[in-house]
RNA sequence: GGCUUCGUAGCUCAAUGGUAGAGCAGCGGACUUUUAAUCCGUUGGUUGAGGGUUCAAGUCCCUCCGGAGUCACCA
């Protein structure tokens, strides 16, 4: 135990002695709740309700046991006012001497802590000034808390909630998320949300007919994405493995298998830098389905968004970084092609090598790293003069070939491939293609895309004969489609930061000096 | 990884190179319907770490740690 007490937490120290020397346990184990604060307070309502409707003898008092943190407090001499709040709401407590008894009245004032955890029996009412609140007749204590949260209060200034003291700094938030929780009740809604939008996404594949599975995060080869993987290690099988960087391959490995549609929402690990939008580990949802192709994906990339944002939000507008989008169908659909000759200028099909389209986009003033290939040089035009256009969501289809190993080529064009990525808000949030059933096609490709990769100094993903072994016993046609979960939540909750929709978003690891000491 | 910027009390923030401060929280007191409760009094600091310049450094310079932004990376 390296914790050193400050003088905050020493004082809460002596009231935990002060009350376990009055025979007080402050972390007793057994709880008698009848009420979440939320349902203490609807079940206030309806009563008053009826009391009015009927204006007959009024009722008798709604008796409830709630627990909660203690938010504020508001001390006087022979009466107090506190602020309760449980997972569901915020109750204001109203205890008078009278009604706990001097000793327990006391207690409240001396021992207790803001954000000690209490339990309260008592009736609900209403005070003078119409707060609904519980007028306590006993309170428990259930957990002693040492070290003090960050204090917020706030308040209606002409109309609006102003803040004062909110727990801000975005470091200590994230290294603490709980404190972070357990002060900024917003932050609580933020993965609220998160859990309503994956389950969201279940209901509306399962409603289609896919089946829900799980695939290995350890693999002995990675794909089926451009990235760097972690590697790791099993020892007893004396065995290098990486973690996943996409499910892709072992998705489309089980339509060999004859399940007709199959998706599966997991983590990503992707050993890269990080950015707004970007996290080591991240939520992948990817589902395959036979017999469509990628024009199908589209239209059930906008049906399920739409639902997704119906169920989460209540609505398909939702508002991003001061924008009004609609996520109902139908999205913008543009060509590739289109998209950047429109915007840049530039029709690539005229430029198609890599030496030709980089001198055209060098004429345009364009700096570029040397010797790009074609594929990426048009990626490039993509993000640097569509993407950050792109708000209302949009799809930007049939994507050049030699940046695509898993799509089907367009027929009669052997430039592109059908594969589409939508756009939201200037973000990429999915990328799908017609997936390439054809095993010799596919093995070329395998071959083409490593020789670029060489030519690139970079590591290329190890070919992956098993899949193709699965591919040549006869992979049905079909289409696939990848979504960031993550940044699909950032979207529905107006996050600006990949951080904010993450639990516990990567940070550098800090103070390790301290830790060798002991 | 490059560049820019930030790091001061438990929290939110001040402080021309010249005695480190405020609000909230805390502590003591007053108050039986308060609500950013109010009023009186009061405690609280290795200014992220280390070095340097200077009579004097929270402030200027260097190194390191961490955050944010941006660029690069992201078949």
């Amino acid at each position: 135990m390296t914790w050193q007490p400050n003088k905050l937490e020493r004082e809460r120290l002596d009231k935990l002695e002060r009350l376990q020397q009055n025979g007080i346990d402050p972390f007793p184990g057994a709880v008698a709740r009848t009420h979440t604060i939320e349902q203490a307070v609807a079940a206030f309502k309806v009563q008053e309700e009826n009391t009015a409707a009927s204006s007959a003898d009024p009722a008798a008092p709604l008796m409830v046991s709630v627990c909660g943190r203690i938010r504020s407090i508001r001390t006087g001499g022979k009466v107090c006012f506190a602020d309760l709040e449980d997972g569901t709401g915020r109750v204001q407590l109203f205890i008078r001497v009278d009604a706990v008894g001097e000793a327990r009245y006391e207690m409240f004032r001396r021992d207790l802590d803001l954000f000690d955890y209490l339990q309260v029996d008592g009736q609900m009412m209403r005070t003078r000034s119409g707060e609904i609140s519980v007028g306590v007749n006993q309170l428990k204590v259930l957990a002693k808390s040492l070290s003090p949260l960050p204090v917020v209060k706030t308040a209606e200034v002409d109309g609006q909630t102003v803040t004062y003291g909110a727990f801000s700094d975005t470091e200590e938030r994230f290294r603490q998320r709980y404190a972070d929780l357990a002060s900024n009740a917003e932050v609580r809604e933020i993965f609220r949300k998160r859990a309503r939008t994956a389950s969201a996404v279940r209901e509306f594949l399962d409603g289609e007919g896919f089946l829900e599975v799980e695939t290995p995060i350890l693999q002995p080869i990675y794909g089926g994405a451009a990235a760097r993987p972690f590697t790791t290690f099993h020892n007893q099988l004396n065995q290098s493995l990486f973690l996943r960087i996409s499910f892709e391959l072992y998705l489309k490995r089980l339509l060999v298998g004859m399940y007709d549609s199959v998706y599966e929402i997991g983590r990503d690990f992707r050993n890269e830098g990080v950015s707004f939008k970007h996290n080591p580990e991240f939520t992948m949802l990817e589902w395959y389905k036979a017999y469509v192709d990628y024009t199908y994906s589209m239209t059930l990339c906008e049906r399920l968004l739409s639902f997704v944002a119906q169920k989460v939000n209540g609505s398909t507008q939702i508002s991003y970084d001061g924008n009004l989008i609609e996520l109902a169908p139908p999205w913008r659909r543009w060509r590739l092609r289109d998209a950047i000759r429109e915007m840049s200028g530039i029709d690539y099909v005229e430029h198609p090598t890599a030496e030709q389209l980089e001198k055209a986009m060098r004429e345009k003033g364009i700096e570029l790293p040397p010797e790009l290939p074609w594929g990426k040089l048009i990626e490039k035009l993509l993000g640097d003069f569509v993407e950050p256009t792109l708000i209302q969501p949009t799809i930007i289809y049939d994507y050049p070939r030699d940046i695509s190993p898993f799509a089907k080529s367009v027929p009669g064009d052997p430039m592109h491939v059908q594969r589409f990525e939508f756009y939201i808000s200037g973000m990429e949030m999915g990328n799908a293609f017609t997936e390439l059933n054809d095993p010799l096609d596919q093995e070329q490709r395998f071959v083409e895309i490593n020789k670029l990769f060489a030519e690139q100094e970079d590591d290329a993903a190890p070919l992956d004969e098993d899949y193709l072994r699965a591919m040549r016993y006869g992979m049905p046609p079909n289409s696939g489609v990848g979504i960031g979960i993550d940044r699909l939540v950032m979207l529905l909750t107006d996050r600006h930061s990949i951080r904010e929709v993450l639990l516990y978003p990567h940070l550098r690891d800090k103070g390790r000096d301290e830790e060798t000491e002991g």
